[in-house]
DNA sequence: TGAATATATGAACAAACGCTCATATAGTAA
DNA sequence: TTACTATATGAGCGTTTGTTCATATATTCA
């Protein structure tokens, strides 16, 4: 696809693909070196994933909680005032990011912070939004 | 707001409040005690904002050419190959939140980061992602 | 002044999202 | 087995989001 393929051009009625593509890109070098220089589209889709789910008000309530001890899904759902449905489909999709995981006591499963990256995100954007 | 009013009873027809409230706590001091270390609903908001800001393909591809230079809003739609309108619609976004900033030269605005949080937060979920 | 350029803004709309409800599954105990 | 509990899953639905188009604003220069 042409770079200039989406580039709106003010005033523009019907244009031919030649036209399109007179369009502004003032640095050249600045784009074709931010081109290079870009992640891969997988990276990228897993980065934006892992914000995506830290960007929810439930999730990110969730993950505050289970940072300071594993719960269950009832008590997630208690706490947050949601159905345990609700809590549920929530932990799948943060699983999925191996975010969170779970052990399973009788029929009870505690569900817990994977790892150490979800303190240290919340931590530096609790750095950005105090400030 | 009554702790219970949203969770979900398997099979209930027609409850009453009091019926409602019949539900599921297993462990009453966790769901306490989450709730007093709780964020404030400001700060929560703020996070969430700040962690959405990140959680979208071409935002974070903004974010992540703007951590290498500075760009302005014609050669970032150039890379991304998306409108002016949409990249301008996302920087206010950014500008918004506080995690970019921009310098005027003539008509030309040039964007760049606002701060070193933005890096770091990348960084982190970087790591998360590529283990 | 007026034309040209770079960016911003508002409306409209399709796609994605998060919730609830209904139902299914898995484990425990009688 | 059957009953009960905790969690998971799929469908449906209203809300939010990101994009484009059309237009407005701001700066520079003739």
């Amino acid at each position: 696809m042409s770079v200039c393929s989406y580039i709106q051009i003010r005033g523009s009625g019907l244009k031919t693909a030649k036209d399109l593509c007179e369009c502004r890109v003032i640095h050249e070098d600045k784009v074709t070196k931010a081109r290079k220089t870009s992640l891969s589209p997988e990276i990228t889709e897993k980065l934006c994933q892992t914000f995506k789910a830290l960007g929810d008000n439930t999730r990110l309530k969730i993950l505050w909680a289970l940072e300071k001890e594993e719960m269950c899904v009832c008590d997630l759902a208690a706490m947050l005032d949601v159905t345990e449905s609700a809590v549920s489909h929530q932990l799948r999709l943060l699983r999925t990011l191996r975010l969170v995981t779970n052990r399973r006591e009788g029929t009870i499963l505690y569900y817990s912070l994977a790892d150490m990256h979800v303190s240290q995100l919340v931590q530096v954007a609790l750095e950005h939004v105090q400030e």
